[in-house]
DNA sequence: TCAACACTTCACCAGATGGTGAAGTGTTCG
DNA sequence: CGAACACTTCACCATCTGGTGAAGTGTTGA
């Protein structure tokens, strides 16, 4: 779902997870660091990533690691897509109305 | 700030709004219609819109116009445009890497 | 073997969020 | 004028969220 997507990007940590993470794969230690955050917090965010189908984890010995996976944000852009396609439409159609030729639909 | 946007799009009744006002301008009760909910609560998804940069409002007579803002979406379109520009960069190191030719950096 | 390590699960708390009904503001129109 | 209308503000409530410390699980390595 759409929302969920959103959801678990409107918060500021998690947000910095996703954009650290498309540099590439980080262990859930390294993704702790520059957070001055509790390891349970950091464990939750990153479900909350993995719920929402945008981070996958694997376990290598004792460590997480985790990946970024960027087909969840392709339906993020296929929305945005068709919002700036809707959009486009309307003001192409106010400037045909402002151009006085009022045959826009 | 880009997690403000994405609060504002995390709620089914907010993206729907959005959504119906790509497809053009609406007043409130419009947009109140479709989602059996109080008056109140819409003008409150409303103003979190507004806050966010998302949606404009006019007063029209005793109604009140929305319009979406297409231009706090342009933010969400760069962030995306970067992550996907990393994680291609990601990629073509992987395929290097698999072609044997390890010279990634 | 067993201590240190990396992380998770658990129980809990404060504050934010999404909803409500009731009352208020300003506009239209008979 | 005054009733109906469109919306907002207010006070309030239940639930969700992001955080914590303490205890638990499984892995590594001296």
């Amino acid at each position: 779902m759409l929302t969920t997507t959103f959801a678990a990007l409107a918060d500021p940590t998690r947000l910095a997870i996703v954009t650290r993470l498309s540099r590439g794969e980080a262990t859930m230690g390294e993704l702790a660091t520059p957070h001055a955050i509790s390891p349970p917090a950091i464990t939750k965010h990153v479900h909350v990533l993995v719920d929402a189908g945008l981070v996958t984890r694997r376990k290598v010995g004792r460590t997480v690691v985790c990946a970024i996976r960027p087909e969840a944000l392709s339906e993020v852009e296929v929305w945005l897509g068709d919002l700036t396609t809707y959009w486009n439409r309307t003001v192409d159609r106010l400037a045909d109305l402002l151009e006085g030729n009022g045959d826009g639909e």
